[in-house]
DNA sequence: TTTATATATCAAAAAAAATTGATATATAGA
DNA sequence: TCTATATATCAATTTTTTTTGATATATAAA
């Protein structure tokens, strides 16, 4: 069918927790960082970003409850990449480029 | 040039602040339903969203700081509208039919 | 001029989110 | 097995954001 719906309120929290997830800085640059690295364990992450580990996880959670991160667990470390698809969902091909590497960019 | 320049601090500063204006439910469907309305007064949008007026006032306040919507003062009434291009430099195209009546949604 | 209405803003209180330091768990390596 | 490292999580504290009710300002209408 071709009519709008109507959003509920419930669509309107999901996309309050998709955008609160990004309503920070750090976490912006910790997804930056993701994607420059592909992936990358929290150990190195917290070198790279200089932030205490706890801390570090803290963001790490939200971003991941929020779908723009994927985790891989390898012995001790954990590996985080970007989930690309959720970032596209939300955000503009121009910020796509911030977090994404693409030929178009 | 061709090269993608490494963000600086201030970028991630910026869209801080432009998605922090837009994590929040209330905020989402103060949007929504001016763009609904392509132009609504303070009092008018008070009643549909059921909210104080000088909740609304701050919620608006922060909508238009992040620049998503501009207003248009005509006697003491303050008439509020969609910003489109702020929307769209930051939105996914699917978001965008959100806020926005397009011949493609 | 007086009265009523629309709106923004302010200060105080409440609620939510972030930070910190400590700790628990799991795994790798000696 | 023992030790060290990576990580998540927890409780307490701090910071930020939101809400509330009151008030000030401006305009319109009587």
């Amino acid at each position: 069918m071709l009519k709008t719906l109507e959003p509920t309120q419930e669509t309107f929290q999901q996309f309050e927790k998709k955008y609160k997830a990004l309503a920070d800085a750090k976490r912006l640059e910790i997804l930056h960082l993701v994607q420059k690295h592909s992936s990358v364990c929290v150990c190195d992450l917290a070198e790279m970003i200089d932030m205490p580990q706890s801390k570090l996880s803290y963001h790490l959670k939200l971003l991941l409850e929020a779908g723009y991160l994927t985790v891989k667990k390898k012995g001790t470390w954990n590996y985080y990449s970007i989930h690309d698809e959720e970032l596209n969902n939300v955000l503009s091909p121009e910020l796509c480029c911030l977090f994404r590497n693409e030929d178009k960019c």
